[in-house]
DNA sequence: ATAATCTATTCGATATATCAAAATATAGAA
DNA sequence: TTCTATATTTTGATATATCGAATAGATTAT
């Protein structure tokens, strides 16, 4: 009756494959094996379950996309995670660094109930403390299309919008960097061969991020 | 390596029903399997393997007790059940009558950071919204033996300390019937052929109830 | 003391979710 | 096109938790 949190989380991690991907393609299974830490296997044989249920659509050696009754889960269960994180971090007192591993499990404990409460409570916030757009109660996501340090102008003031990472020490630095979501910087310069962008803060410091790093920190202008 | 959500809930079933009975007694299974909604066959089976694991003590055909180690398991999850549930009705605001089922199911998915940092938020409480008490970070239990309505003196003011059941329609009538823990009341009268005791509530009114919902209320002298 | 009743256990089956390893399909290189 | 490397699926097992029904043990009443 009630979805599993293995199927929520199969449903979560392919909306979120997906949504790194072309909107056509289909997520591969190597890809949602992978995001979910199990074989590869163990995701063909649940994802042919979750396609008899009609949670998405599955096609053999290609990969496979969420059925719009799939995305409408996986939705419910993001807004849950986000509300969750945020919850956390403003009313709780906990660190953004770690309220993701937090938020993994009580999204599949929470009721609607209480989710609406903390909502409520949190005034409808738009985006998590990492700046994830939250879902609204009807499940519509605001795709704020960002740019990312690596595709952004240069050399004028932008606004850190989102930390598209969750990994607690990368979190960690990013704080002590001063470039956690509404922080002001700026870019100095970009070098293609050093693999490299060079970025002002707020203090006036220089740092300079490789562009694995900078591709996760997404900016808006000021 | 760390308990299953359904070892949790065991080992707590075993807890409470083993506090209703002579500490000297083991549980029967019939009571253990009828407390989780499970078959008694069921029951047999996981109580091995609890015994394997060396949680519990398993006699057959007499019943089960929860070693010393199982014990210690039972208290930390009971811990953050009654936490949850008080800082439901603190924090956010539900009606006591409904964090019981929401705590029942996040009482699984809380970290111990979490859990103490709702404890010192909530400044170290010692009971939860039913007047249960809370087992303190070492797992000591505050053993509160108090009077119920049916042993308690008559004609005296008492302070209701305690309801001692979770269905949310009793709590809802507890609640209207302002019967609540705080609220100052005094027996009447008992009558023992109608199976009856009489309350005179705070506002004066007077309320009649049967034994079997007396005997849930705990009270102590005012 | 024996039967009847109640309680508890065992047995065989099922559902869910997983892995390791073998088999197979696809895509790209020679 | 044929081979090879990579990705995917299949197969057979395992762990956990459950049920229903058959069986066995314990208790109570006659």
């Amino acid at each position: 009756m009630f979805p599993s949190s293995t199927v929520e989380n199969y449903l979560k991690a392919t909306y979120l494959e997906q949504s790194q991907l072309l909107q056509t393609d289909l997520v591969p299974m190597g890809r949602l094996a992978t995001a979910l830490g199990v074989v590869p296997g163990t995701a063909t044989t649940m994802v042919k379950a979750l396609a008899e249920s009609g949670l998405v659509v599955y096609e053999p050696y290609s990969g496979v996309r969420l059925t719009s009754a799939g995305e409408k889960l996986a939705v419910r269960v993001l807004r849950r995670h986000r509300l969750i994180e945020l919850f956390l971090v403003q009313v709780l007192g906990m660190s953004w660094a770690d309220v993701h591993d937090e938020a993994e499990r009580l999204e599949h404990a929470v009721s609607d109930i209480l989710i609406d409460r903390i909502d409520q409570m949190l005034g409808h916030p738009e985006t998590d403390p990492h700046g994830d757009p939250i879902p609204d109660q009807e499940g519509v996501v605001k795709r704020l299309d960002s740019f990312t340090l690596l595709n952004c102008p240069l050399l004028i003031p932008l606004t850190i919008t989102r930390v598209s990472d969750q990994d607690p020490d990368f979190l960690r630095f990013v704080e002590s960097s001063l470039l956690k979501p509404g922080e002001v910087i700026q870019i100095e310069s970009r070098d293609q061969r050093a693999d490299s962008v060079s970025v002002r803060t707020g203090t006036g410091r220089l740092i300079t991020l490789g562009t694995r790093a900078a591709s996760k920190l997404h900016v808006e202008k000021f």
